[in-house]
DNA sequence: AAACGGCGGAACGCAACCGTTACGTCGTAG
DNA sequence: CTACGACGTAACGGTTGCGTTCCGCCGTTT
């Protein structure tokens, strides 16, 4: 019954208040002014600011990112790297997840959301990246899937999301060299 | 003239009222309701919001860590990891700086701010860092310390920042052997 | 003793937003 | 053709915060 050019309206006007103003800020009549769209419209679908923010970037995030396999430990990390920096060079998503993440602790309700979106699919990554380099004998056996993904997403993610420094030309190749070498000294 | 005993209150609040609403919901308003203090001390000392908290906010930023010389860099590096770590798991640290950090991605001043406070401290004791482990032949000479702090910095950061997990026991202790293959492996 | 000035408190007009309601329009399903 | 229901608009009363102003209090300076 729900008109659907409306609710995507909604959603891409609310990703983009999110990016502009962060989550603390954003109203719902801001958001239907954006979108072109009545409050009644925003309310007929969610009760809340936060269910509404919720919902919404739980779908974008559940998005899944294939895992890589290319064969070899390096090639499945390199190709990582690349697009998890695309993807946090992005203005809205840099903008919008360091946002949710300062959110996130002070309200449990994103907390938990966030966790469940980003957490449990990060995870499933890294233990596929670490087991693959493992039986291809290419990693020690004790690796930690956990120390790695903190290793692996740590630095990209402070420099590009908190640092904002630019990534040059060859630093995600310095980094994955680095990573390998970091991962094989753990085991 | 103004009383240094209302400044005090005032700045403590600030701080208390920016780890527990952030800086896009703090108020004027409550921060004096917080300090006890009328609306008035504050317009006094600072016209607002944004020039308030920027002072307040550089002034403790710019507390200056004193730069480990242990005299190893693995010793160095353990130090590091550890007041780093300490000053992270800090409760009002650990909400007040990810959420200025994301909000100086929208707002140009703030970012200036934090920059200034904290990339230009925070590359001294990366400078220092890896050029005392240069000089003592423990790090290759080609060692890029900008790559080195993403390397130390990043992991900790996304682990107590954002993924707020906890620091077990031997994390660290892991987590030093790492940074120091992986910095050994990138000269 | 008198003047000064920072202080808290209270109120100002203004603006934004909350969540809800009433109304009139319009496309679609029956 | 009619009835339904989602839509935008507009308004509601209530809350919060802005930045400013005026007041009376009180400790310090002179």
């Amino acid at each position: 019954m729900l008109r659907g050019d409306i609710t995507v309206a909604i959603r891409n006007a609310v990703m983009k208040e999110l990016a502009e103003v962060g989550y603390g800020r954003l109203s719902i009549e801001a958001v239907a002014r954006r979108a072109g769209v009545g409050k009644t419209a925003i309310y007929r679908r969610w009760s809340n600011k936060l269910e509404m923010v919720m919902e919404i970037i739980s779908d974008v995030a559940e998005r899944k990112v294939p895992l890589p396999d290319t064969g070899s430990f390096s090639g499945d990390l390199s190709l990582l790297l690349m697009i998890v920096s695309t993807a946090l060079q992005h203005r809205v998503a840099s903008q919008i997840i360091p946002d949710l993440m300062a959110e996130a602790a002070r309200n449990p309700q994103i907390a938990e959301t966030l966790q469940r979106a980003l957490r449990t699919h990060q995870q499933a990554v890294g233990e596929k990246l670490i087991g693959q380099a493992v039986a291809r004998g290419e990693l020690p056996a004790g690796t930690d899937p956990e120390v790695a993904v903190d290793l692996i997403l740590g630095p990209l993610y402070w420099r590009l999301a908190v640092a904002r420094q630019p990534i040059e030309e060859d630093y995600l190749e310095k980094f994955t060299v680095a990573v390998t070498a970091a991962l094989r000294a753990t085991g």
